[in-house]
DNA sequence: CTGAAAGCGCTTACAG
DNA sequence: CTGAAAGCGCTTACAG
């Protein structure tokens, strides 16, 4: 590879002069440039990332950290923080923690080690103090973590507030909850968002906690149901603890919607290609990856922030899980 | 952050020596030893990632090139990649092409600039040439290209061979097969397969090209299934292909496996989520992953490579979409 | 066993 | 308008 050297030699110019002419910085004669352009181009000359990042103690790259991609929430998220990323010219590098703490503390070092610009954050370890020691700039998705540090989240505590109501006017009388566990905020804010629902209603139901993958959501649903025959509504926290409830019913001989209503959250790609299709409260994934990128790039790059926190609008998605409006 | 010049100071040794110590390289008196391991623990020293990259002309990072990560084959694959490259102590950078020539090329140069050390390409766009011009250590993962080249598959030919003589076996008579477009090779191995199996048995079939999304699928699968009602057993070419057939047997209020046996390919978690559960050919996604990470570090430190080219084995998955053996 | 020096490929004050 | 020089934070021959 031609390193800036070689461009100098072949252009005959010094090279203060080069780096001049790919900085667009400070004066330069006509000849001088058209030299150095000549130069480039003959010898396919790119400059060195890491020798910039040396020297300006960045790295144009910026880290994503979440629990694990394989997690159907994820793939979108990912996908619309790199497109944004790209546009701007960073690197996005993708860390997977399991929500194990010395896993998201041993990737963050090593970024830092490498000069990364900043970071993203979609996980739910770590505190403030433990973020601000980083001394990066930071955006919490999918979570708020004091008001410091910019956040995107959507409206949880809203949609599940929606999706439970929706789920009374179509005629459910006794609602189960499964809810998520304790310590994620999103599945505390959901289940706040039922509660008001159910309460406000005065409406019969339960709630019960599971893990947010289809096994034990399908585990924990068959027994309920089992358990409460005059369950005939289900908000799930989770597309994909939805699809487990889906598959609970089933094998208990019940039909959805007939038999039970049921909702989940999120808006994965899974919940259309489920039969009967899943309604759901649909988050705005893209967006909120897209927005997460662009608020740590206007840090990143010291633009004004006019706005920390978001809490983004969730959709209402009625589809085949739900009875139609004329039973209503 | 301390620089290996502090540590130096700290230790009253030179920056050669604190840089011996670090790499564990040349001669250390036990004193110079301890001073300046006290040295980095007082001041929390920890090396600077870039520095080295600029005189080693590398950067402990790779690429991994593919087309989508919202594409539900690649996060599982993805995954096993980061947890492979981690043990390492690689840091792996995701790059989504879109199956678009340029895109992926600019990745690529953008990669060499910061000096990766390889990359896996799980892309379909660049000739053996265009890869060797990079003069990079590749691993090709779920195709292959020359010799020369490591690569990473699964038996699509045979898993799709399987697949098929299994519809036959549980009592298809006339076997549609939708697979995917020409240019891909894993959908033409697979349909390669297909065909060996319903000739082999001399048995009536059809094939019909569709995307590889849901809808393309679903779409055309319904036209199909209209057209020709004879058709009692679907081998698709992925497991979302399968969920799109699914769906157009639905809307046609065919039953599967009753009317309709079906049988996918790839072995996604979605199989699983699907009602009736999707039968399919598993490939070992992770195992994959895992693997071309191993080949991709084991060439980037010059280690002996035994083998260069992987066709891994893939695994009949019998769910509820196929008739149980007694009909056979 | 240890340090001074050169070098990895850039950028930017500074002097001219 | 342009070049020589110092510096970003490391590593490694080389000399002692």
């Amino acid at each position: 590879m031609a390193t800036i050297k070689d461009v100098a030699k072949y252009a005959d110019v010094s090279v203060a002069t080069v780096s001049r002419y790919l900085n667009k910085k400070g004066y330069l004669s006509k000849e001088a440039e058209k030299a150095v352009a000549g130069a480039i181009k003959a010898l396919n000359y790119k400059p060195n990332s890491v020798a910039r990042s040396l020297y300006h103690k960045n790295s144009k790259m910026i880290g994503l950290i979440i629990p694990d991609i394989s997690n159907p929430f994820f793939p979108e998220l990912a996908r619309a923080v790199e497109d944004v990323a790209l546009t701007y010219g960073y690197t996005v590098v993708t860390c997977n923690t399991d929500d194990d703490v010395e896993k998201e503390k041993r990737y963050i070092e090593a970024l830092k080690q490498k000069y990364v610009d900043g970071l993203i954050l979609a996980t739910n370890e770590l505190t403030a103090d433990d973020y601000k020691s980083y001394q990066l700039p930071l955006v919490m998705l999918d979570r708020s973590i004091g008001d410091e540090i910019p956040s995107v989240r959507s409206d949880n505590y809203k949609g599940a507030k929606q999706a439970t109501q929706l789920l009374i006017n179509r005629g459910s009388q006794f609602i189960a909850h499964i809810r998520g566990p304790k310590r994620v905020q999103t599945a505390e804010d959901r289940y706040y968002g039922f509660k008001q629902a159910v309460e406000e209603n005065n409406m019969a139901h339960i709630v019960i906690e599971s893990g947010f993958d289809l096994e034990s959501a399908k585990q924990i649903m068959q027994k309920t149901l089992s358990e409460y025959p005059m369950i005939d509504g289900i908000f799930a926290s989770s597309d994909v603890m939805a699809a487990g409830a889906m598959k609970a019913a089933k094998s208990l001989s019940l039909n959805i919607p007939n038999d039970i209503q049921l909702i989940g959250f999120d808006g994965i790609p899974l919940g259309e290609m489920l039969i009967p299709s899943l309604s759901t409260v649909a988050q705005p994934i893209y967006k909120m990856g897209a927005l997460s990128a662009r608020l740590l790039i206007k840090q990143i790059e010291k633009q004004l922030v006019e706005r920390y926190h978001y809490n983004l609008e969730t959709t209402l998605l009625e589809r085949e899980t739900l009875r139609s409006e004329q039973n209503e």
